[in-house]
DNA sequence: CTCATAAATGAGATATTTCTCAAAAATGAG
DNA sequence: CTCATTTTTGAGAAATATCTCATTTATGAG
């Protein structure tokens, strides 16, 4: 059998650590194939090719193994975009850099994406983690005097949708840097940069 | 037993209708409380106040009852839409007027904006009612001049989404003028309207 | 009011999923 | 290699949900 991401991390760490990582990259397959919602514990023991009461030695139930899978993508996530948004002063830029990061990442990884589209209504702490990481480049290029906007939470969540348009498309579609690119200038366009400007950053970004 | 919207409109029509209509007031009543996915038919007879059986004289199965639920509602959204909408020329006017009105209506019937969030997704018809809707009152904006923007699909769900963020924040924090109009504005300024111009629209539609 | 028909009832059969636990297998420290 | 300990196993008990249907009740046309 093949292993995932998490497995194939877990390297030789004890079995114990082994098998947990097998079941949180079977649920993540899972959940990618039938949805979150329909998600049921037989299905991720027999992904992850272990006994079903295996489960039970790991997680107490579909919501903490859930929980678990989304933290450690959102991880895996954050530490491939800190490394890309490192020395970039401008926030244009940044949040252009960003978010057509994170697209890319998460489309590239299918299996991921449906986790965390799915994540946002049901892990809190994601959506939390996302607001703080955007909040800061947001108030970087108001301050810049880039942004026309007042940063709300209420502005967070526009643009979280907007990005999750841009990823559902592309897992339907499948992938198009069209798709990140016009949605990127959507975003630059709402916090009050113009047309033509918006294009320039977002193509200036997207061409390098 | 209080009676729900659309038994109330099923008035005296035969029995059968009445019973029927009670089922689908009841799923609607069910989704606001526990959400599309958890819905039970226990939950909708005993809501109901029917027997567990009378439900399948009238509905195959969970997916029948809600997309007859989705429906229903969408029916009467646009009725009181078109209404409103009526001899409005401007294109801008009429996206703004469109929005605003339609996150009233549904903010306004709480139970109801659960059923169209989550309708979204499981029907499709859904969205391609309001995909139609929608996409003539950009054309119209489009051919103008008033619109900066090519009419796309990935456009639409990109305005939707904006439109189902304003729901879902007004569901969850109460009814707030403020948060419709600043999404309304995020709208206008995604088809190419400069800032300005997009609050002038907004107050001047919001004020009436 | 009467009666044929339509509709509702709800007990329980069937189906699905979760969860437990005694027994078996694997592990790795010494 | 040995053996106490850890981990896995999977059969089946328990819980939950769906769906059927013989019977009862309600309806409204005549």
């Amino acid at each position: 059998m093949r292993h995932g991401h998490f497995r194939e991390q877990a390297g030789g760490s004890g079995k114990k650590l082994r098998t947990r990582a097998a079941l949180v990259d079977a649920a993540i397959k899972v959940v990618a194939e039938k949805g979150m919602e329909a998600l049921k514990i037989t299905d991720v023991t027999t992904a992850a090719d272990v006994a079903n009461g295996t489960f039970y030695n790991h997680f107490e139930d579909k919501d903490e193994i859930l929980r678990e899978a989304a933290f450690a993508i959102v991880v895996e996530v954050s530490q491939k975009l800190d490394a890309d948004m490192a020395g970039i002063e401008d926030g244009p830029t940044r949040v252009v850099t960003a978010t057509a990061q994170f697209i890319e990442i998460v489309v590239d990884a299918p299996d991921w994406a449906a986790v965390v589209l799915g994540g946002t209504d049901h892990v809190p702490q994601l959506r939390e983690d996302a607001d703080t990481y955007l909040r800061a480049d947001l108030e970087r290029g108001v301050a810049q005097g880039k942004f026309d906007v007042e940063v709300t939470s209420l502005l967070v969540d526009q643009i979280l949708a907007l990005i999750a348009v841009a990823m559902r498309t592309q897992l339907k579609g499948g992938r198009d840097t069209k798709v990140t690119s016009q949605v990127c200038e959507s975003i630059l366009r709402l916090l009050g940069v113009s047309g033509a400007k918006a294009r320039k950053v977002v193509s200036s970004v997207l061409n390098d």
